[in-house]
DNA sequence: GATGAATGAGTTTTCATTCAT
DNA sequence: TATGAATGAAAACTCATTCAT
């Protein structure tokens, strides 16, 4: 039975591998399930065993997106300070978005979609006020956390895609010094990241 | 010919107007022109002699949205004195969303449209710009404008929608102080908007 | 707009002579909307805009079928004295059954609608019921008139698809015979019909 | 191998009651394969092992239907005389019915199968006819009993039909005595039936 | 200018059936 | 025997767009 677990799990991979490209080329508005499977060389009804509809397998790549993130600061930046900590893990999330800059254009640029963008800003809201109750970020500022984090969302998703849209005009450094000097009134502290994964 | 002119402007406004109401009703994603001329009680061809898609008259509603705000603010804060006019602006633009938020949450909410939203998130951020330039509003930070407004843009939709959608769980004033704050890092001015519209 | 009308007017026929054209090739449960469009030459959306499902177009046609028949005897046999008048009104419903053999079994018969059948089974039930109490049908017997509707519904759909799928075995009148003679347990009036329609 | 084969009939009775429950619960329009198996909690394909196709299952039901209606009369009815044993065998029809009300509407009804009725109402007239044949019955009429057999098949499923769907409005024995009384032109025997199976 | 009938491309979705394990 | 992943044919349905009146 192992072995036939594990080749679902490839079909699966196939699908996502799939959606993925043609996000990129297609945009999430010229998705389709006959789109996805045609290019997964797999059977029109295979989708349907893996996922409901066609956002469940995007959201899945989102969730994956938002993973390799996640993992990508918390892990490295456990034992860094406050606020260098934060500094370091913008300039993090800018250096992963300038190697997807096309799948975020893809997800919630212009041709994106309306639905997902919401469900990710409510998620990065969620996890940002998550991290302001717990001390982990503090604003200094006697603002209620769900303002704070909802503003936050909406601006660092903006920024992404507008960034990422204009084919990166600022350098991922650039963009943290100025996302920092604007959240803390401060230069930034002299750093060049923590090394690529 | 006059008689026509004004005839075809009554029809404009008559499909300009069931839009906005179905917009409210079925959201932007189950917005159909068989719907709006149905509710306009008017011919499916008449659409077509107004308007050349979808988009465009509902881009020309969010466009009413906009003219209203600038109007309800730049007309009468002319000589308000900086940074009090910043204040009373933003508290106007949430007076104004109080009186439209299923509006905005159609527009720009989960159902409404990827394309829209990031049009409207250019012109704000144009506008933004633009006052910045013109020293109409003044961060004092080091940061480039096209920064600071793309990021002003991303955070006050973000929190126009999150507020919408929520129904409002803070007063205008209250979002007005906090953004204030926010922004300014400084108390917000003592102040009780400018008298309604 | 008269001409309009009478165009629209032509498209429905074209779509209802296709379906019954259909219905004899395919039977019932072979009919489909994209055959009925094909067949009548007409773009597939364009059923949607006289029918609102497959059923619909169908049950006119039984409507139809029904209405001849009614059409056939009520009318001709306002004056016949009882029990010849039933007799009669028998004798026209197999000499129609005759010209519409094909029909009834693509509607009524193993390949035919279940949901159809049912919903004709009532119809003629209701109109036997109608009948007997308005004294039009008399039974003699001491039996409530709906159980008595039913039965002769449930009866007579039997014996049409019967004798329609294999082929008339029996002349319209001999059925018209066993069928008087079972019910009024008397010799059938000697009688040869009252013309063709 | 003895133990094999009890454990490929006792998959195959799980089918079938898995079909019959949801027969009840989703109509035969609405039965599926895959619905099957999950309701018996069994493998899809091994579905293929015990049937061909859907309506093999549904018709293998239907048969034990009616052999449960066969074992109820004739083995009871065995030496009661003409026609009381004619009374007799309809009160078992409509009492073994008043237990599989929704089992008759869910097969012969609106939602059921017009195939199935069909073949169904073959066999019964082929029963009927034997029967007549057999001078079991006897109609005392002066008509073919092909014709007769029909007739009473159709009348006799419409009867239950309606009477299921309608929640049976009268009882068993108020049926029996209805259809003896209608088809034998005298009073129904004074009679309470036979004792339950 | 206004009307609305006709069009048909494009997608989703369901399911019986096969087959390798 | 039993399993269930993969297949793909088959249909329904929606809607933007055209065009003759």
């Amino acid at each position: 039975m192992n072995r036939s677990e594990r080749r679902k799990q490839q079909t699966r991979v196939q699908l996502k591998q799939a959606a993925n490209d043609l996000l990129l080329e297609v945009g999430y508005a010229g998705l389709t399930i006959k789109g996805i499977t045609d290019r997964a060389d797999l059977g029109y009804g295979t989708f349907y065993l893996h996922f409901h509809e066609l956002d469940e397998i995007v959201w899945s790549l989102i969730q994956d997106f938002a993973d390799s993130q996640i993992m990508a600061t918390t892990d490295r930046l456990q034992d860094v300070p406050y606020p260098r900590r934060e500094y370091l893990s913008w300039l993090v999330v800018f250096e992963v978005a300038e190697q997807t800059r096309e799948s975020i254009v893809a997800l919630f640029g212009k041709r994106g979609s309306a639905r997902l963008l919401q469900r990710y800003q409510d998620y990065l809201a969620a996890v940002y006020e998550e991290n302001m109750r717990a001390g982990r970020y503090s604003s200094g500022l006697n603002v209620p956390v769900d303002f704070l984090a909802q503003m936050m969302a909406g601006a660092m998703i903006r920024l992404l895609v507008w960034w990422a849209e204009n084919e990166t005009p600022y350098s991922a450094v650039q963009m943290a010094d100025m996302l920092y000097e604007t959240v803390f009134r401060e230069p930034p502290p002299d750093d060049q990241g923590v090394g690529n994964p």
